[in-house]
RNA sequence: UCCGCGAUAGCUCAAUGGUGGAGCAUUCGGCUGUUAACCGAAGGGUUGCAGGUUCGAGUCCUGCUCGCGGAGCCA
């Protein structure tokens, strides 16, 4: 007798067969008759069930027949080649017992959720066809960023999570405090007394580890950070929110170029990860999330991604046609309607936006030899959006200081990060993805609230 | 934060200003191969909260709370 997982009973039936084994998991659904019922058992190891059939044969078969949803069993049996049309194979229980049984009003039921519901009770969610696909789609796609740059000879940086800098300017910021809210220290001009803080000063949670990651990119060459970001905006969108996952690479001697190739060549991998490794989650995206996902997948994989200047894509949205709500006016920033206008309607495909004006870039940004852009650039995907943000870096000592005048930042403040065009500058670039937004994107689903365990957003931190 | 929409049984949704219903779930009964099993019956409600209009409010009005969609901020 052997303890499979199922997910190894799918994968060599045939070793099984016939063979008496042993199962452990939970009750997904169940069906009964008067003198036989089947149990579909999922054991966390494959998104598929395995189909359980007991018959009135077993001691507690009254006891079985009221099984309820959600509860855990062992289930000892015969594996045998399934009568039904839905699975090859089925377990022939010879005994089952129950480890755990679920109360009566076990939330998930035997019908469709609305999401907003199931969002009440994330601890409860990744028990459903539609979470456990994300949530492990979600882990293959970790993986597979680390696999991406870990072959490449990227080194895996762990920048701080709380942070001093204040001006990052990346989004409000979160404070990290421990003086007491309702009484906090005073100085003589009766201002709130920072220095009594823990840290001697005001401390905040990270908006970006690319900052912080530069640095490394001076001594390793190519670097690249992977942890939680905190953005304290009130933000209340699909594809925000407060407490998200960014990976932030930072290549040296390398342009925006080499940028946008190697952005392209990691999404390819990733999305090449997750079609071969969850076959299964991707084919249930595809029949009930998204219809069109993994045809828009293989294009991605099979084409190359367009790459167009900012001047250009407002040059093409003036001649579409198309009505637009905002004016789209150079110097001012793309619009949503403007963004998927480009990446759904004109290319429909990935589209590199690239060279920004200047004024509404970060301060960190290459400047162009024209002066008024930026080597930025913003990776737009159908139905999503904007994924990743990056840029080549100002590597000139003095346009960077010109820039943090510019932009009303403290010299002294970011006199490290200045150092790094003092102590040997190099060209370097790097961008952001949002962990969240790719997995919105490879799987289909439509709000970041769904893609992430237990999600933090304006009103929301349960659990 | 702004604009729009919404909140009715455990869940998903109906209900012209006039006795609040259905499907699923639950309980009971039936059924020898089901696939969100099926068939029959029963129980289940302070209609988000607080006010107001009206003979009468789930329905109309005001405020609040929360949610959803869109926008801004961005990843």
């Amino acid at each position: 007798m052997t303890n499979p997982l199922i997910k190894e009973i799918f994968n060599s039936s045939e070793d099984y067969l016939g063979k008496e084994i042993t199962l452990t998991g939970w009750v997904r659904t169940h069906r009964v008759s008067k003198n036989f019922g089947f149990i579909e058992l999922n054991d966390g190891s494959s998104f598929k069930n395995l189909q359980v059939v007991f018959e009135d044969t077993l001691p507690n078969f009254d006891e079985i027949s009221r099984i309820t949803l959600g509860s855990s069993i062992k289930v000892t049996g015969v594996l045998v080649e399934s009568p039904g049309a839905k699975q090859p194979v089925e377990l022939k229980s010879g005994s089952i017992e129950i480890i755990g049984l679920a109360d009566l009003d076990f939330p998930i039921q035997k019908k469709r959720h609305t999401f907003e519901y199931l969002r009440t009770i994330a601890h409860l969610r990744p028990r459903t066809n539609t979470f456990m696909a994300v949530f492990r789609v979600r882990s293959i796609i970790s993986y597979a960023i680390h696999k991406f740059f870990n072959e490449r000879g990227f080194v895996y940086v762990h920048t701080p999570i709380i942070t001093s800098t204040d001006a990052e300017g990346a989004g409000e910021m979160f404070r990290v405090t421990t003086l007491d809210h309702h009484n906090p220290p005073r100085n003589e001009h009766g201002h709130v007394d920072f220095s009594q803080e823990i840290f001697g000063k005001q401390a905040h949670l990270t908006v970006s580890g690319q900052l912080t990651v530069e640095p490394f990119c001076t001594a390793f060459r190519n670097v690249y950070t992977f942890g939680p970001t905190f953005r304290a905006e009130n933000s209340n969108t699909a594809r925000h929110a407060n407490e998200f996952w960014m990976i932030e690479p930072e290549i040296a001697f390398g342009d925006l170029n080499d940028d946008m190739r190697l952005a392209e060549d990691m999404m390819k991998f990733v999305i090449n990860e997750v079609m071969t490794q969850a076959p299964d989650e991707m084919e249930f995206f595809d029949k009930f999330i998204d219809n069109e996902l993994i045809k828009r997948l293989d294009n991605v994989l099979n084409s190359e991604f367009k790459v167009i200047t900012y001047t250009e894509a407002i040059d093409l949205l003036n001649k579409s046609g198309h009505e637009f709500e905002y004016p789209t006016t150079w110097g001012e920033n793309l619009q949503t309607e403007h963004e998927r206008y480009i990446t759904e309607q004109i290319f429909n495909k990935p589209v590199f936006v690239i060279d920004y004006p200047k004024e509404i870039k970060a301060f960190y940004m290459k400047l162009n030899e024209d002066d008024k852009t930026v080597r930025a650039m913003d990776l737009l995907v159908p139905g999503v959006g904007e994924i990743i943000g990056g840029s080549q870096r100002e590597d000139r000592p003095e346009v960077l200081e010109a820039k943090f005048r510019q932009f009303g930042i403290n010299l002294e403040e970011y006199s490290w990060y200045q150092d790094i065009r003092r102590y040997g500058t190099f060209p370097h670039a790097g961008f952001g993805l949002g962990l969240e937004r790719a997995v919105m994107y490879i799987t289909g689903m439509k709000n970041i609230r769904d893609v992430v365990p237990y999600p933090r957003t304006p009103n929301n931190v349960l659990f």
